[in-house]
DNA sequence: CATTTTCTACGAGAAATCTAGTAGGAGCGA
DNA sequence: TCGCTCCTACTAGATTTCTCGTAGAAAATG
């Protein structure tokens, strides 16, 4: 799907909505030629990922992917690969380590209970 | 960390334990040269990612890497990436779509139970 | 023993990635 | 108007990925 250096520009294109150049070569954690960013941008859209208008003098970038999505696919090829098909596997180490306290397991409990309801709902 | 290829062959390790090259050819899906797949491990083991050990002529090959600790890093990678550092983001999609029945989700919330449990007791 | 099969080692080419430089236009401040 | 800045377009080199072929040794098969 994404190359590591993509991925890190669509992060800034979901997070941010619809940018410049300058704008996601600012907002990008690692320090880029902006020429570099530019080539990247290119890339994306010549893959189809991404599109752009016309902003004044500059082109501002937009994602066509939604993150859900591009979310979903990349779940499910770790998913595969990685934990052999066990969503249950992927959980355990999601919520492992120690940078997750109550409040978020509830919340992500939570989640899982909602989405209980609405599948008996739905029968 | 892995490319592609290189994830589709980790997959076999981690799926089937340590193997030839001829027996993680004959486990992945895609149909490719002896040779290739050679390449591919010997590219693994030169990143230090895998290793190997002699059986008779030929050679097997061993992870080196858990497959949790590899599963850690690639979810730690979309979370931050594609789902903004929310987790709860992450769950969503990962429950979403229907190949996943009220059994599955009762067993992911037992998940969250069991640690928040565990969390518990520590404190 | 001769042939075929099965391995690893090495080489290699095409394509993709990653990074950045140069060229040239358009606008703006002095 | 001159020079500086900001922007895209194009080019390009180094590295990695992906794929497979050839060579040559070793083992099995007849």
């Amino acid at each position: 799907m994404f190359t590591g250096r993509e991925l890190d520009v669509m992060a800034v294109l979901w997070g941010h909505g619809a940018s410049t150049v300058a704008e996601v070569r600012a907002r990008l954690g690692v320090p880029l030629a902006y020429t570099t960013v530019l080539t990247v941008l290119r890339t994306l859209e010549a893959k189809g990922h991404i599109g752009h208008e016309s902003d004044g003098k500059a082109h501002r970038y937009t994602s066509r992917v939604a993150r859900d999505e591009a979310g979903r696919s990349a779940l499910g090829r770790i998913v595969e690969k990685i934990f052999g098909g066990s969503r249950e596997l992927l959980l355990t180490q999601l919520v492992d380590g120690n940078g997750i306290d109550d409040a978020e397991l509830k919340r992500l409990r939570k989640v899982l209970t909602e989405r209980l309801k609405e599948a008996g709902e739905s029968r």
